[in-house]
DNA sequence: CAGTGAGCGAGCTTCCGCTTGACTT
């Protein structure tokens, strides 16, 4: 009898299910061990010691371990093939020899590249030690991100009154939602004109074209910047014979997007059914546990916290089978499509997101699912098996229709259009856009030729105002946490979780919206702790850890030289006066609290005194404006001034 | 859900990442 340690209970169950009645497979349900919530867990002063604790659920699952082993002859830690996933079996090992539950057990690490039979089989073939250097790595990471979130934390409390937390990632994430806010605040909107035209093609054809260059030189977006100007080009090219210059058609393919990860999946989600990130992954918890499929528990998809988005061979060679079956012989492409991350800091423990069987069509289990259920099952399916099918191949055509003006200026205007020659995976599946894609123009021009005259309808002058770049939504957010390597599949949404609950931001018709809370922390944090709010800092770290997993660097050596930089910053702040931190928060968030007016007058002088000046105070209730001239003017308002867009 | 401003000291908060139930309504 072998014993087998895997993360999840339902992992366990299909895995006991290839290996047969000589293995007992268990759970660790994750990390078994933590470092305690209080202060002391890792002490810098003893050379990094670091304190773990067990909660009573965690011991009595190692018990189970430790129960089942008892007759057992050999120990398999099959934990997830990553840095977090090799800690565990760490965890394990260690508190199983304190307890004295190994001796003359044999120990092997084996880790599951897949979760199929062969996958499977495969690995038990192929045991090797522990990788030290991988769990030191971890130790490294969890020890920095307890010693920054646990040093900076109190910091806060005591320099500015009102915050509640801070870490390596949340911190970060905050940053993105109010550098994103400033952005927007200092946003000038500017104007442009385009010219269009409604034409006619000799067979009385429509078609519509855009002013593209004048004398051969192509029109910048912004050198029809007002009205007159436009007016002023509509009326010399009023009278002219128009006629087409150019038709040049070209061919151009899509691929479709690679199968789901967890922040794909969550993006996918909320543009196209709606749905938070937290509800996707309920949901998709519920179909990877198992669905009552005609009296048996069934997993529909596979693990869905994962950055990976390989999938098994089976599973392309499954899709391949369906594609033929419910598309025919031209939807499948010549060979397999083979997808390579690009995530940074990808650690591709698991496949990508899937349905366990691509022949359990969505129509098919419907009657099991609920609503929403459906929904998502649905766009899993359609996802991965779109990813196996053929490219879409289109035409490309551009226009040019030229004009001479009465001014002797010679316009030339330009369509374009698009022709679906062959629809490949888009007949099942296209990706949805975020908020600001550029138009994808899927008209098709009518048939035209050189030196053909068309006749003109209509001119039309547009006016145009570029738009400041929008607010993030959970989705967008947690996309751009994921460029910059900040999180984990397992950590996205509780991370939105905690700046809501901190209440650093609120949510707005799906939209991240900054506190004034959150704006604070994040004017101090650039302020003073620069360095560790940058957005490249995880990716630095990860950096340093992969030498540290290479057997390069040594851990502790890591944490020194990041205690000794990182403690000087605490140091620096600990002599600062709420005044002086008051300064720098004034300096950074001035063009938020204190906007130009519109007539150009002291957006910071009293209106209430005749020379007080308005700065930042802080009071037990949060951060409000107060006047210099306190106590004799009492003038105060709010820290946000109203500017009655929450309306619209 | 109104009112706030310094600084002291009592006593409270706090990180990230891995995994699910066992509580309530």
């Amino acid at each position: 009898m072998n014993v087998v340690v895997v993360e999840s209970p339902a992992k366990a169950k299909t895995i006991n299910k290839y290996l047969g009645s000589d293995y007992t497979v268990l759970a660790s349900y994750g990390h078994v061990r933590d470092l305690p919530s209080k202060n002391g867990s890792v002490n810098p002063d003893e050379d990094f010691a670091m304190i773990w604790d067990m909660d009573t659920k965690s011991r009595q699952r190692v018990n189970d371990i430790a129960k089942a082993l008892k007759g057992a002859d050999k120990l398999i830690l099959a934990t997830d093939p990553d840095r977090e996933g090799e800690a565990i079996s760490w965890h394990v090992l260690d508190i199983l020899r304190e307890k004295g539950a190994l001796k003359d057990k044999d120990v092997a690490r084996v880790v599951f590249n897949a979760i199929t039979k062969s996958a499977v089989t495969e690995a038990m073939e192929n045991a090797r030690d522990l990788d030290e250097d991988l769990v030191e790595a971890y130790l490294a990471r969890r020890a920095l991100d307890y010693l920054v979130g646990f040093t900076l934390s109190p910091v806060l409390w005591r320099k500015l009154p009102g915050s509640r937390s801070a870490g390596r990632v949340q911190s970060v994430a905050l940053r993105l939602v109010c550098d994103r806010e400033l952005e927007i605040e200092a946003f000038k909107s500017q104007e442009y004109w385009t010219i269009e035209a409604d034409l006619r093609t000799a067979e009385d054809k429509a078609f519509r074209a855009r002013l593209n260059a004048v004398d051969g030189k192509k029109l910048g977006k912004f050198d029809v910047p007002a009205e007159q100007d436009a007016k002023t080009i509509e009326s010399a090219m009023k009278e002219g014979r128009y006629a087409v210059e150019s038709v040049e058609a070209k061919p151009a393919k899509r691929n479709p997007a690679a199968p789901f990860t967890t922040s794909t999946l969550q993006q996918e989600a909320s543009r196209k059914l709606g749905f938070s990130s937290a509800r996707t992954m309920q949901i998709a918890q519920k179909l990877y546990e198992g669905i009552n499929l005609d009296g048996e528990t069934t997993g529909l998809i596979t693990y869905m916290r994962t950055d990976g988005v390989q999938i098994a061979n089976e599973a392309i060679a499954e899709a391949r089978n369906v594609i033929q079956d419910d598309f025919g012989e031209p939807y499948v492409p010549g060979t397999p499509r083979v997808y390579k991350t690009k995530a940074k800091n990808a650690q591709e423990a698991h496949e990508a997101i899937r349905p366990t069987s691509l022949a359990r069509r969505p129509k098919e289990v419907s009657r099991v699912l609920d609503d929403e259920q459906f929904k998502l099952y649905d766009l899993i399916w359609k996802r991965t098996l779109a990813s196996q099918m053929e490219s879409a191949d289109f035409e490309r055509t551009t226009v040019d229709v030229v004009t001479e003006g009465t001014d002797s200026k010679r316009f030339t205007l330009r369509a374009t259009g698009q022709v679906v020659v062959f629809d490949g995976f888009l007949k099942l599946y296209q990706e949805g856009r975020d908020d600001d894609g550029d138009e994808e123009d899927g008209r098709r021009l009518p048939k035209m030729s050189k030196g053909e005259t068309v006749g003109l309808v209509k001119l039309e002058p547009l006016q145009h105002f570029t738009e400041p770049p929008p607010r993030f939504t959970e989705a967008t957010l947690i996309k751009r946490m994921e460029e910059l390597g900040i999180g984990r599949p397992s950590t996205y949404t509780a991370i939105l979780t905690t700046l809501r609950n901190r209440e650093y931001v609120r949510m707005d018709k799906k939209r991240l919206i900054p506190e004034d809370k959150g704006r604070l922390v994040t004017a101090f944090l650039e302020s003073f702790f620069e360095r560790y709010v940058q957005y490249d800092f995880t990716a630095n770290l990860e950096e340093q850890l992969d030498r540290i997993s290479a057997g390069d660097l040594d851990w502790k050596k890591v944490l020194r030289e990041f205690w000794h930089d990182f403690n000087g910053a605490v140091g620096e702040t600990a002599d600062l006066r709420i005044t002086e931190v008051l300064d720098a928060l004034n300096e950074l968030l001035g063009p938020h609290v204190f906007p130009q007016n519109e007539d150009g007058s002291d957006p910071r002088a009293c209106p209430n005194c005749d020379d007080g000046q308005l700065s930042l105070k802080v009071g037990k209730f949060g951060a409000f404006v107060g006047c210099s001239n306190y106590p004799e003017c009492r003038f105060t308002r709010q820290f946000t001034q109203d500017n009655g867009e929450d309306a619209g």
